[in-house]
DNA sequence: TACATTTGCAAACGTATGTTTCAAACATCT
DNA sequence: AGATGTTTGAAACATACGTTTGCAAATGTA
């Protein structure tokens, strides 16, 4: 096979497109002939430009849930207590590692999931919360005893501002690092930014009202 | 005249409905027939598409950048020293009252501003920041001051994750509240989120690396 | 009243979209 | 090689969209 897979290459283009210019913004025919492959072939593979979306989806975060899985297996393995920043850390961890460390296709992702949320795309929140609803309540269960000061409320609101916080800022990354004057040079490399995001959350997230 | 002005009627349902499904996802038609209003009626009056949503988007900012200049007049007028705050209440208190208090309406609108940066090409955010460009860069310019022990690029971060955080919430305040159990009651109402948003971003602006 | 301008309306226009069709090319297996 | 099932390709289909048009009704102005 010289080149990939159609399915792959559809995949591909379409990841690409969607985080760049929004669902409903991008045609199949965009899709299609960026992928170098014809137009029938997203209805005959997916069945559906829906599914296509849905499918966006999962080739990201199956590996993301896998890997959320195993950390959070190790994790409870050690028997020791987990805080908040090493609940954060672990997080973080899997997400940026779920994909072989490609931080553009991270970044790219995070502007998906911006999407997700406010774009209302009801099926694909339907979809991902009742495919992935299992990790992440698990996540949030372990968050609970790491913040034992907060009630329920406090964490539930807190955790929410939080993902708002992540979602928004990675996702618009591209767009941020360009407004910074180009002598911040080292300063707004992405990896700093997470470490800037996972201070301000965890300052943010202990706060009680 | 018995019933509203057209541009109001459209401006109207065209700012509810885009709140609830997007820009592309909302058509004239749609938005034509729930107000009540000849389809022809949107080209006539606002000339394109686009420009109603600009108009859409002034017809908040407009009293919302006239309620926080005044604030921000009186503020600096009275010399003392404002404090992160004190900025943070003056502007949360000039958004919530640019329109009589009209939670729902302020709800939905920040559910525009997510969508503005998320799903715009770039002709909203242009037209936006040209048109509001003084009132948020003096905004920001107090921050300063009030955050002495932060970098310019310490401040530049944290209030875009602070703006994520609010956007984000608020813009999703209706599936959030939802998620709560109904015995949270008192404690998810929105005035009371908006104390514990500004309690979480007060706390996490004051970070530095 | 008479005229000019603005607003409202039904219909149509041109275009772009998601989807379907069906025959050709390809691969796989006996 | 031949049969069978899978994948591609070019074209068409049906529909929904933003926009424009032409004319009637309403409104303002003298």
């Amino acid at each position: 096979m010289a080149q990939k897979d159609t399915v792959d290459r559809i995949l591909d283009a379409a990841e690409a497109l969607f985080a760049e210019r929004g669902f409903a913004e991008t045609s199949l025919r965009t899709i299609t002939s960026t992928a170098n492959v014809n137009l029938a072939a997203v209805n005959y593979h997916f069945g559906s430009k829906k599914a296509l979306i849905q499918a966006v989806f999962v080739r990201f975060l199956e590996p993301l849930a896998d890997s959320l899985t195993l950390r959070l297996d190790e994790a409870e393995a050690s028997a020791k207590e987990l805080s908040l920043d090493d609940l954060l850390v672990l997080l973080s961890k899997a997400i940026l590692s779920a994909h072989g460390d490609d931080v553009t296709r991270t970044a790219s992702f995070m502007r998906l999931l911006g999407l997700a949320y406010t774009q209302s795309q009801g099926h694909l929140r339907d979809y991902l919360s009742e495919r992935y609803g299992r990790v992440s309540t698990r996540y949030v269960d372990l968050l609970r005893p790491a913040c034992p000061a907060l009630t329920d409320t406090d964490l539930f609101w807190n955790t929410h501002f939080a993902l708002g916080a992540a979602v928004f800022s990675l996702s618009n990354y591209g767009a941020l690092e360009a407004m910074l004057s180009d002598d911040s040079g080292e300063e707004s490399k992405i990896q700093n930014v997470i470490r800037r995001l996972l201070a301000f959350i965890s300052a943010g997230v202990k706060v009680s009202l």
